[in-house]
DNA sequence: GATGAATGAGTATTCATTCAT
DNA sequence: AATGAATGAATACTCATTCAT
């Protein structure tokens, strides 16, 4: 079973620690049926652990749901603002913080996953990582670096363009990760010239 | 309550009358409670037929979903067949298709809804909407309109920017179909330019 | 298994039947461990049918309790009102409409059970037999037959009475019928000698 | 919340201190939801106290609510006794114990509540209320106040009546009190009159 | 073909009680 | 003695599907 959240919490009390092993279970059984496939049980099981315990954690499926679509955003998010701080561009900004959040999900194959899911499964606030996203934006629309200021539509074509990257991500394939940056620029009206640029610049910061 | 499938089928014999209500029915609950939560009672309740009948049309609920999201796509796909005969630009035939489908769409709302949530709740396959799409493309491919030829996880891009435009299109803003179609042709890696010259020779095609 | 309600629905409709059997089933349960050590289960298992039928019927386990509670008292009260026509007597009224609801129940012994049991488990509206005591007792004191015009909590005293008895009468003396009539009209402010009387013209009325 | 229980054991230790907060505890809840909505965790929540500290002190629920009913018996038994000593009349002696027993339910609110509702939710031997109440009478009897000895089952309706009148005590009307006595006597065969009589030595007991 | 009724196999949830610290 | 956490055993209720008419 995964260990990432349980071992968050080593050290903590008991119940950050049960708490812990309960959504890594969750990651994985998730990953293993689907969300909508998974029953409480399932989970418990996996974590061997008694049924009722579930709810000394959580009220019910949906908060499970939320709190672990919360804390693999945090985690996702967590390492990207340092790594951006030295960047000037915006758009390799966005080139870096995909890459960053991507070869993150990519290490915890079942993130993916479940942020994927949980995106067309939750409503839309839950989605921390969808905010990040028009976070990283909105400051290049300040910046200038984007010709047509973009609203929430444009906000939400973007995001979707890297939600379905980040899903075809289960797949395997490196390559995607740079294509949907390159997409999502696309999407914010760079000319291909400049996105291909921005592509080069953002790889000097992970080689 | 809708009337749509159940006047395609005005005429035919009663089996098919009743089995339009049904898709009918299962068109307008779908819409206003989302295809998970809605149990086969709301549907039959709402169409105002026993339970039991409904399993004289479909052997179950899948197939309901199934024949639903294949109806719709067909009412949805037909008339863009004979538009685009004429059309020789393949940009301008993604853009044409698109004001059509999605026009449709606007006239009955719910069909936007139920189509914007099978694509992520039913296997891929079944959407045939999604599928249209990449023929489109690649028959522009091949006449060698777009640069670089788009694969399968390209075309899923440009799949999810079209659903996500179709899921914003409930809200009612029209400007919304060429602001897709426009995503669309830039992740399909066109120069902005070239772009807005094809939205407007589509604009042609429908004044 | 009792057949008493079951019988009563003789020639309707199955849905009626089978709530019948539910009822039956439900008083020889109840009877026999108690109301609320009851489970539903209980009651369908008894009654040979799924558990899930239960629901076909009564929307939970209080609907149950209430539906039983007021057949129950229906078919108490029915047979009293005819039979009281030609009485004058209020007090005389009194111990005869006791006198035959108690031979009822004495008849079907599981009825003073659960009218008993509800008595005190639910809501004071819900039980009837209570009520059209209160109203016999109303008459009476129109015709001045007690001496002082029993108010709510006087009502309630003899109602207490009464549901006293009926839960002694399970064990099967048939002396504590007259010996509760005695009592109500003795809480009703009737001189012993008096109540003598009354009972003994009760008499007259059932040999 | 009550702090009846808990003032009775100041001084004591700890173990005989939470004790009392439990028993307040309990009093309250029940008051306020009814004894078998009750869950231990209303309790301890209410009492500030973990959940597991409840088995320090009690074996189970059972054990709880019998010791409150108990405790209340004994509390509001105990002062009654040697108020009764220099009274010779049985009828008298009735009256006055009633009296004493409901102003003290009376001031303690949660009281009649608690012995209102264990009377048909416990197994009868838990009311020592209702005992004590046979015994005086059956003294009554062997002073020879009451004409008919009465039985089992006349005690139990004049118990009836006396439970009866503590629930309505609630309500907060005090006339209840002497009424409920008189319908006890009335219901032990004393006569309109005497009965009268009795009430009016009563009150010489308690100006 | 349509229907009312019945049903089996789930499945989330509750709660008294025990355990380890 | 007190506590936070864990748990087992129950139990009500849901819903797609089948059956009999």
């Amino acid at each position: 079973m995964s260990r990432y959240f349980q071992e968050r919490s080593r050290g903590l009390n008991k119940r950050a620690r049960t708490r812990g092993i309960l959504l890594d279970s969750a990651l994985d059984v998730f990953a293993e049926s689907g969300i909508s496939n998974t029953r409480l049980d399932d989970i418990t099981k996996y974590a061997g652990m008694a049924n009722a315990t579930f709810y000394n954690h959580f009220k019910d499926k949906d908060e499970l749901i939320t709190a672990l679509a919360k804390a693999i955003a945090l985690e996702l998010i967590a390492p990207v603002d340092e790594r951006l701080a030295g960047i000037k561009d915006a758009p390799v900004r966005i080139v870096v913080a995909n890459n960053i959040i991507m070869h993150a999900a990519l290490e915890q194959k079942s993130w993916s996953t479940v942020l994927g899911g949980a995106f067309y499964l939750l409503p839309p606030r839950y989605i921390d990582v969808g905010s990040y996203l028009k976070l990283l934006i909105a400051r290049g629309v300040e910046e200038g670096s984007f010709t047509d200021a973009p609203d929430n539509f444009q906000l939400d074509q973007v995001t979707a363009v890297f939600i379905s990257g980040l899903r075809t991500l289960d797949k395997g394939d490196v390559n995607i990760i740079d294509r949907t940056a390159q997409n999502m620029l696309r999407v914010l009206g760079m000319s291909p010239a400049k996105v291909s640029s921005a592509l080069e610049k953002g790889h000097a910061f992970y080689s």
